[in-house]
RNA sequence: GGGCCGUUAGCUCAGCUGGCAGAGCAGGGGACUCUUAAUCCCAAGGUCGUAGGUUCGAUCCCUACACGGCCCA
């Protein structure tokens, strides 16, 4: 195949849907009168002698070919026969109802554009192999208009997200992938290393400490929606790269930034579905605000028991009803992470229908300013939607001696062990001292919510290209 | 990291108490002038995930590994 020869361009090209829209009055055996350009992948042929049937589809949706050997005459009609199937074609041609009713395109003009010469994927069971499916995308695209629809309603989503950021007069910024330092979330980072410079750098794991020193800059409303990394394991609601979108707002608290994430997570489900409701883990649930408030502590309590919260912090009461319950808690060495534990174990899968959990105990936010009049608890939520955590924020700590403090705290915890634990960014302290005004802020977990609105259990589903092993 | 399941033609899948590897579709050749997963005929297509082991003989039984899936951490 001299691939050069092949057409450069298919110029003034009709999508198919607007040819289906345009002609579908037509009668059986009736011709339409004006000529169409269409053009795309070969799904289908039935031979017939002098006539073939040819499926073809674009994005915009399918059409069958008719070419006739009387119309085309021996070469012409030679060269549409040989086409295989998966084959990229352009055809001019009028519409036709076939005599059985099919809405067709009489072939005038034939041209390959570009051929398939691979085997194509069965076409009537589909691409079943889930790795196939995942390593090669582009087969699973062609071969499932499912599979290109929840890409696209992911796209409307993101679309709508940036739309109410926009319209309630956010900036969009774009803060560093490579970071001298990490930080924002407790994760372990990739490294890598700049040659010129010879030093080492993490990709980032959230965009959280860059966000507020703008907010510092006098950047009031800030958002950035790109991908983090984070070095951890794989499982149906992990990618070690993921989109995350994390907005900032000047002198607004948690409560505020709680009423933003509700409203932007309902607008973008009517974006997507035309409705707030959705169905996840066979359950209709309602996005639409608001939420319910749950104190963790609160929350915790109504499913084994007891509010570790109000217990204070010793640690052994929870072990004890961890080992009652037959959970292994060995890893968890502070009532901190056993809260943590509680929370992810016993409440997160329950919370199918929208929640947010407030009051988290300050151990386990490092960044959230705390509660007034509440020993130890900060002004944090998580929101919780079908049994996943898909949004985190707070109302942000300023107070840099504080914030000094709970960075040493953070080291503290790496230098005995914990690899998730924060570094101290001095230069974040440094942007504090200067003055950050009250803020809220959240990062809301872009493919989960993607998955929410696309029906799927898998972030594989909503991820292009996943990761995988070699 | 642990447990369970899977891996057979390009794709979708059969197969066997352990005895020469099967079908449909796709691809190749041919017939057929209104098909809809078109139909019919012909030929071709395989390191049965990889490496060992048991056996006269292994796609099948055993072990390890790789990759994937599900569940748990």
């Amino acid at each position: 195949m001299d691939y050069q020869s092949l057409p450069h361009r298919f110029g003034e090209r009709d999508p198919i849907a607007a040819l289906r829209t345009a002609e579908d009055g037509l009668e059986p055996e009736q011709a339409g009168t004006r000529a169409w350009r269409v053009a795309g992948r070969i799904l289908g042929r039935r031979g017939q002698g002098g006539v073939t049937f040819l499926d073809l589809e674009d994005e915009s949706g399918r059409v069958q070919l008719l070419a006739e050997l009387e119309r085309l005459g021996e070469e012409a009609y030679a060269a549409v026969r040989d086409v295989s199937i998966g084959d990229l074609v352009g055809v001019e041609g009028t519409a036709l109802r076939t005599r059985r009713g099919e809405l067709s395109v009489q072939i005038a003009a034939w041209q390959l554009l570009a051929p398939c010469r691979l085997p194509f994927p069965d076409r009537h069971h589909g691409l079943q192999d889930v790795e196939v499916r995942h390593r090669q995308r582009y087969l699973d695209l062609m071969t499932d208009p499912d599979a290109r629809e929840r890409f696209r309603a992911r796209a409307r989503m993101v679309a709508s997200i940036r739309r109410s950021l926009d319209d309630g007069g956010f900036v969009e910024v774009e803060t560093p992938v490579l970071q001298p330092l990490y930080g924002g979330a407790n994760a372990r980072p990739f490294t890598t290393h700049h040659n010129q410079l010879d030093r080492d750098l993490y990709l980032r794991v959230a965009t959280e400490l860059y966000l507020k020193r703008l907010v510092v800059g006098g950047l009031e409303r800030v958002y950035e929606l790109g991908k983090d990394f984070r070095n951890e394991g794989v499982s149906h609601k992990h990618n070690p790269e993921f989109t995350m979108l994390e907005f900032y707002e000047a002198y607004a608290d948690c409560a505020d930034v709680m009423e933003r994430t509700e409203r932007i997570v309902a607008d973008a489900a009517q974006a997507v579905l035309g409705t707030t409701q959705v169905e996840v883990r066979g359950q209709v649930v309602d996005l639409a605000p608001p939420w319910p408030r749950v104190q963790l502590g609160r929350a915790i309590e109504e499913r084994v028991g007891i509010d570790p919260i109000a217990l204070g912090r010793d640690p052994e009461p929870l072990r004890e009803l961890m080992r009652e319950r037959g959970v292994d808690a060995s890893n968890d060495k502070t009532w901190a992470q056993l809260v943590d534990h509680f929370v992810s174990h016993f409440v997160e899968p329950e919370l199918v229908a929208p929640t947010f959990l407030v009051d988290y105990p300050v151990e386990l936010s490092p960044l959230a300013r705390r509660k007034p009049g509440a020993d130890g608890v900060v002004e944090r939520f998580e929101a919780f939607c079908g049994g996943m955590e898909i949004a985190n924020g707070f109302s942000e700590l300023n107070d840099p001696d504080d914030q000094r403090a709970r960075f040493e705290e953070q080291a503290a915890m790496g230098r005995a062990g914990d690899d998730e634990a924060h570094p101290v960014d001095d230069d974040y302290v440094t942007a504090l001292e200067y003055g950050l005004p009250p803020t809220g802020g959240v990062g809301l977990g872009i493919d989960r919510l993607a998955m929410l609105l696309t029906g799927q259990d898998t972030i594989r589903e909503v991820v292009l290209f996943p990761a995988m092993r070699n």
